[in-house]
RNA sequence: GCCCUGGUGGCGGAAUUGGUAGACGCGCAGGACUUAAAAUCCUGUAUGCAGUAAUGCGUGUACGGGUUCAAUUCCCGUCUGGGGCACCA
C-alpha cells in the first residue's frame, strides 16, 4: 500500500491531519443534507447557543459532541441526518454590553458569533452550516412576528381542546354570546348574542382580549426608580439593584402574555409519550402543577354582596377553618381593611413591596403578617373568622386567598402558633398540638356532618355540600402562570403591533389596511443611537420617535423575550430560507419531528414547554401535522472548572504552598488555571500574571508551590475557564473529543481535568502504530485474521453501536482502549480488522478516521461509509468461570460448559475442596444456580 | 422552603434484570530502552491484618436501618454537592 499521501513522516501528526480533512469536507461539502432522499430521515438537533462575549469554553461543546457522534453514527446506519446548528442571538447580556460600551448589539453580536463559528469549526463538527439560523435575524424573525400574529388571531376552544381562529369565535359570539364559551379568566362575565352586537368596537376587542392566545393584561415587574427601568429577576440581588444597588419595588405594568395555561393538560398528557428522563417530565409535571379540589366562598361580615374565595385542595377540612388569608396584593385588602388596621397592613404592605417570590416561599422560618381587622363567615358554621394577609400567600397561585386550617397545614399551623390564633382539631388523636396533621389517613373529628368519616372519603361529600350550599365548585387549578411575552428591551423582535385609541392592534388587521406602509412583515428593530431606558418603565424602543409614531398609531414599543425565537426554531432548521412561509409543508413533513434532542436541563421547565406550546399551536392551526416538537431528549451535566488557590501571608506579597499554609495566617486567592501544572504553580508565569504579583515571593514545599483546588462552576471570574482551542493545539480535535466523551456519562456534572487528557492522546498514537511504522510507514496487511482478532473486532462492533444508541460514549471510548491494547499485544495489522477499527472510529475521531480510511485506498468520505456489523458467532463462549459463593461470600471460582445442568453443577462444586472447607461439615440447605452468572451454596 | 438530581480508590469513572465491586484512563511507585531527556514499553497500585512469598482472612460503594441465598443496585430515614423555581440564556 502507497504511504505518499501522508510524506515520509509516519507518526500521527494530528495538525496536518485535521487541516487536511477539514478542508476536503469542506470542498467536498459532505455535510449538506438535502430535504429530497429515499433514505429514512433522523432529526438530531443541539439546543442552539447564545453566543456570549466570553467564547466557548470546554464545558460548552461536550453536547454537541454527543449529538455528533450520534449524527455520524447515524449516517453510517443509512440514515438522512439532519443535524444543524444556530445562535439563539437575542438577549440581555448584549444590551448590557451595549449599555456599557456604547456598542451596538447586532455588532457585538456577529463578532461573538464569528469567534463561536471557529471555536466551533476547530473541533470537526458535521452540521450542515447553510441552513444556520440567528433569531436576531430579520428573516429569521419575521416568521417568529408572523407566528405572534397567529397567536393573536387565536383562541382556545376548550370544548374540543384546539385552538381556533378568533373570526370563528366572533361569529359564536354574534350568535350565543359566550355562553358555550366561557371566558377563560373570569367566569363571571357573561353576555349573549344582543349584548354582544350592542358592544362598542372597543368593548368588543376587550372582550376578545380574554380570550386570544397571546394577549394583553397587567403583571407586576421589578422596578427600579434610580436607574428609571424595569430589571430582570437576575438583575436583582438582595432586594436592591445588582447595577448600583438601588432600591427596587414591584410595580404593575401592561403586558403581553401566552395563554400557555389553556394546553396545561395537553402540555401534561402528552409527556406520556415522549422519550424523555422521568426527572424532566416529573418537571414538567411539577411546573404545570395540576391540582383538584375546590373553590370555597366565604361572605365578609358587613360587606354585603362581598366574598373571598379561595382554592383548597382540602375541601374535607373545611370545619378546621379558624382564619383567613389573603395575598398582600388581593384586590379586597384596601376594601375590607378596618380604620384602625389602616396604618398596620399599609406598613406591611410596603414591606412585602420589597420582598421577591421566591424569598416569600423560602422564608418559611420567618412567619410575617397583618391582621385586616374584617372577619369572613364560615358557610356552615356561620363563625367569625378573623381576615389577615401575609407574604406567604402568593397573589398568582389559585384564587389568592387561602383558608387557614391550622391542624391540617404546617405552614398555616406555624402562622396560628405565631400569631395566637385559635387551632379547631379536626384529627382527634392524629393532631398532636405540637405539628399539623397533613396525612391522608384517618377519620374526621369536630367536623359536624363529616365526623367519622374517613379522610380520603370526605373530600367529595364536603364538595358535594359545598356546592349543595351555594358555597363554591369542584374545581381543577394549575399552578402554572400564562407566560408573560413583554420585555422592556431593546435587543428583541418587536412586536407588530400599534396602538389605536389605546387599544391594540396587529399590522395585518384591517384598521391598519389603509396604511399598506405598516403592514410589512418583519417589522425591523430600528437602530438607535442610545439604550436608555424610556419614559415610565417603557423600553428604549420608546425613545425612537420616528419609529414609534405611525399614521395609525403609536407601535408597541416593548420587545419579545428571549424564548419567542427559540421556541420554534427547530422548524426552521428544516427549510431555513424559505421566503414565503416559516417552512415549508413539505419540509416539515419529511422531518417532522426532532429525533433526539440534546441540551442542559437548565431549560427543563421554561424552553421546554414553550417550544411544546407553539408547536401544538401550529398544529391546531393546521400548519403542521405534528404536535410534539422533541421526541426523544437527552441531557448533557456540566463539565465544572477545578479552581486553584494561593496563599497570600497577610499584609505580604509573600505566598506560601498549600501544605505549609497552616503555620500562617492566610488570604486564599484564586489563580488562573492556565499557569498551574496539575498542582504545582508556575511561580515566574504567577509573577508575569499580574502587575501586583510582579515582586511576589514564595515559601515553597520540596522546591514546589503546590496550589489548592477546588470543583466549582466554570466562568471568566473564578480563573478556572479552559479553552478548546488551547487543547486542540496542544492535542487536536479528535483527542479533544474523545476525552470530552471519555470523562464520564454525559448526563452528569463532572469536572476538567487537563491532565486526563494524555491518556486519551496516548490511545490514539497507540490506535495509529496499529496501521503505520514509524519507519516503514502503512502497515497493513491481508492476511487472514484469526478467531481470537475476530472476536474482539466483532465484540467491540456490538458494545460501540449498543453503547452510541444509548449515549454511553464514556465506555464506548473505553472499550476502544481495551480492543486497541488487546491488538497490539497480538500485534494484529490486519486489513479485515482494522478497516472495520476505521469506521467504528469515525464518529468519535472522525479526522484521524478519514485518514486511515483513505489510507485503505478508498476514494470517497468515510462518513459515507457503511456501519459494519457484528456477528453473533464470535461473540458466544460456550464456558464460564463461575464465581462460587458459600453463605453469599465468594470463596473459589469453578469453570463449567453453559450446558451442565444444575444437578451436574452442585454435585462438582460440593465435591471442591474450597467449598468442603468452607461448609466446616455441615449439610448445605440450597444450592442457587444461576446460568452464566454465579453459584451459591447456602448453609 | 419546594421540585429534580448526584455521592463508589489519591482523581475521572466501570459494573446487562439484584449475581466475582473498582473495567478503562489519570496520578503515583518501581523497572526496561537512552550519554541524558522526551517518546515508548513492562510491573504494581481500595484498605487493614498475617506471611519472605505465592496467598489467606477481614473491612469497604456518603451515613444509619431494612428486604433477600445474594444489595453500588430495591425500600425507609439522615447528611451532603449540583440544577431549577416563571424577566439570565
Amino acid at each position: 500500500m502507497p504511504n505518499t499521501f501522508l510524506g515520509s513522516i509516519m507518526e500521527y501528526t494530528f495538525r496536518d491531519i485535521e487541516k487536511k480533512w477539514k478542508q476536503y469536507w469542506e470542498e467536498q461539502q459532505v455535510y449538506k443534507v438535502s430535504n429530497d432522499s429515499k433514505l429514512p430521515k433522523c432529526y438530531i438537533l443541539d439546543m442552539f447557543p447564545y453566543p456570549s462575549g466570553a467564547g466557548l469554553h470546554v464545558g460548552h461543546p461536550l453536547g454537541y459532541i454527543a449529538s455528533d457522534i450520534y449524527a455520524r453514527y447515524k449516517r453510517l446506519r443509512g440514515y438522512n441526518v439532519l443535524h444543524p446548528m444556530g445562535y439563539d442571538a437575542f438577549g440581555l447580556p448584549a444590551e448590557q454590553y451595549a449599555i456599557e460600551t456604547g456598542q451596538h448589539p447586532s455588532v457585538t453580536t456577529e463578532k461573538n458569533i464569528a469567534r463561536y463559528r471557529e471555536q466551533l469549526d476547530n473541533i470537526g463538527f458535521s452540521y450542515d452550516w447553510s441552513r444556520e439560523v440567528r433569531t436576531s435575524d430579520p428573516s429569521y424573525y419575521k416568521w417568529t412576528q408572523w407566528i405572534f400574529l397567529q397567536l393573536f388571531h387565536s383562541w382556545y376552544d376548550k370544548k374540543i381542546q384546539q385552538a381556533r381562529p378568533i373570526e370563528e369565535l366572533i361569529k359564536i359570539f354574534e350568535k350565543e354570546g359566550n355562553s358555550n364559551a366561557p371566558c377563560p379568566t373570569d367566569s363571571s362575565f357573561c353576555f349573549d348574542g344582543k349584548n354582544w352586537k350592542n358592544y362598542s368596537e372597543k368593548e368588543k376587542r376587550e372582550a376578545l382580549m380574554h380570550y386570544r392566545l397571546a394577549y394583553l393584561s397587567f403583571a407586576e415587574v421589578w422596578w427600579c426608580e434610580a436607574l428609571g427601568t424595569v430589571l430582570a429577576n437576575d438583575e436583582v440581588v438582595n432586594g436592591v439593584s445588582e447595577r448600583g444597588g438601588h432600591p427596587v419595588v414591584r410595580k404593575q405594568m401592561s403586558q403581553w402574555f401566552l395563554r400557555i395555561t389553556d394546553y396545561a393538560d395537553r402540555l401534561l398528557d402528552g409527556l406520556e409519550h415522549l422519550d424523555w428522563s422521568e426527572a424532566m417530565k416529573e418537571m414538567q409535571r411539577n411546573w404545570i402543577g395540576k391540582s383538584t379540589g375546590a373553590d370555597v366562598r366565604f361572605d365578609i361580615q358587613d360587606y354585603y354582596g362581598k366574598h373571598i374565595t379561595v382554592f383548597t385542595t382540602r375541601p374535607d377540612t373545611i370545619f378546621g377553618v379558624s382564619f383567613m388569608v389573603l395575598a398582600p396584593e388581593h384586590a379586597l385588602v384596601s376594601e375590607i381593611t378596618t380604620t384602625q388596621q389602616k396604618q398596620a397592613v399599609d406598613e406591611y404592605l410596603l414591606y412585602v413591596k420589597s420582598r421577591s417570590e421566591r424569598e416569600r416561599m423560602s422564608d418559611v422560618k420567618q412567619i410575617t403578617g397583618c391582621f385586616t381587622g374584617a372577619y369572613a363567615i364560615h358557610p356552615f358554621t356561620g363563625q367569625q373568622l378573623p381576615v389577615w394577609i401575609s407574604e406567604y400567600v402568593l397573589a398568582g397561585y389559585g384564587t389568592g386567598a387561602i383558608m387557614g386550617v391550622p391542624a391540617g397545614d404546617s405552614r398555616d399551623h406555624a402562622f396560628a402558633k405565631h400569631f395566637e390564633l385559635p387551632i379547631v382539631n379536626i384529627f382527634g388523636k392524629n393532631y398532636t398540638g405540637e405539628d399539623a396533621y397533613s396525612e391522608k389517613t384517618g377519620v374526621l373529628d369536630n367536623s359536624e356532618f363529616l365526623n367519622g368519616l374517613d379522610l380520603a372519603k370526605a373530600t367529595d361529600v364536603a364538595i358535594r355540600a359545598i356546592v349543595d350550599a351555594g358555597a363554591g365548585r369542584a374545581k381543577v387549578n394549575y399552578k402554572m402562570r400564562d407566560a408573560g411575552f413583554s420585555r422592556q428591551r431593546y435587543w428583541g423582535e418587536p412586536f407588530p403591533v400599534v396602538y389605536i385609541a389605546d387599544s391594540p392592534y396587529t399590522i395585518d388587521e384591517p384598521q391598519v389596511t389603509e396604511y399598506p406602509e405598516l403592514q410589512h412583515l418583519p417589522v425591523e428593530l430600528p437602530v438607535v443611537e442610545s439604550y436608555s431606558p424610556g419614559p415610565d418603565g417603557q423600553g428604549p424602543l420608546a425613545n425612537i420617535k420616528d419609529w414609534v409614531t405611525t399614521p395609525a398609531g403609536p407601535r408597541e414599543t416593548n420587545t419579545m423575550p428571549g424564548y419567542a425565537g427559540s421556541s420554534w426554531y427547530f422548524l426552521r432548521y428544516m427549510d431555513p430560507h424559505n421566503s414565503e412561509e416559516f417552512a415549508g409543508k413539505a419540509a416539515t413533513e419529511y422531518w417532522r419531528q426532532v429525533d433526539v434532542y440534546v441540551g442542559g436541563n437548565e431549560h427543563a421547565v421554561g424552553h421546554l414547554l414553550y417550544s411544546r406550546m407553539w408547536t401544538k399551536v401550529l398544529h391546531d392551526l393546521g400548519y403542521i401535522s405534528f404536535q410534539e416538537p422533541f421526541k426523544k431528549l437527552v441531557n448533557q451535566g456540566m463539565i465544572q472548572g477545578s479552581t486553584r488557590f494561593v496563599y497570600r501571608i497577610r499584609g505580604t506579597n509573600k505566598f506560601v504552598s498549600s501544605g505549609l499554609k497552616k503555620d500562617y495566617e492566610t488570604d486564599e486567592l484564586r489563580a488562573d488555571v492556565s499557569i498551574i501544572n496539575g498542582l504545582e504553580l508556575d511561580t515566574e508565569a504567577f509573577k508575569k500574571w499580574r502587575d501586583e504579583y510582579a515582586d511576589a515571593e514564595f515559601v515553597l514545599e520540596d522546591g514546589k508551590y503546590i496550589t489548592g483546588a477546588l470543583v466549582e462552576k466554570m466562568s471568566k471570574s473564578k480563573y478556572n475557564v479552559v479553552n478548546p482551542d488551547d487543547i486542540i493545539v496542544q492535542y487536536g480535535a479528535d483527542t479533544f473529543r474523545m476525552y470530552e466523551m471519555f470523562l464520564g456519562p454525559i448526563d452528569v456534572s463532572k469536572p476538567w481535568d487537563t491532565k486526563g487528557i494524555e491518556g486519551v492522546h496516548r490511545f490514539l498514537k497507540k490506535l495509529w502504530r496499529l496501521y503505520f511504522d514509524e519507519q516503514k510507514g502503512w502497515i497493513v496487511t491481508d492476511e487472514a485474521p484469526n478467531d481470537q482478532e475476530l472476536r474482539i473486532i466483532h465484540k467491540m462492533i456490538k458494545k460501540t453501536g449498543d453503547d452510541i444508541e444509548k449515549f454511553a460514549f464514556n465506555t464506548a471510548v473505553s472499550q476502544f482502549m481495551i480492543t486497541v491494547n488487546e491488538l497490539s499485544t497480538l500485534n494484529c495489522h490486519k486489513r479485515n480488522i482494522l478497516e472495520a477499527l476505521a469506521v467504528l472510529l469515525a464518529p468519535f475521531a472522525p479526522h484521524l478516521a478519514e485518514e486511515l480510511w483513505h489510507g485503505f485506498g478508498h476514494e470517497s468520505s468515510v462518513v459515507n461509509a457503511v456501519f459494519p456489523m457484528h456477528e453473533e458467532k464470535y461473540l458466544t463462549e460456550n464456558t464460564k468461570l463461575y464465581p462460587v459463593a458459600v453463605n453469599g461470600k465468594t470463596r473459589t471460582e469453578l469453570e463449567f460448559s453453559l450446558e451442565t445442568d444444575q444437578s451436574e453443577i452442585e454435585k462438582a462444586v460440593l465435591a471442591d475442596e474450597t467449598v468442603q472447607k468452607w461448609l466446616e461439615g455441615k449439610t448445605p440447605k440450597k444450592v442457587i444456580f444461576v446460568k452464566g452468572k454465579m453459584i451459591n451454596v447456602v448453609v
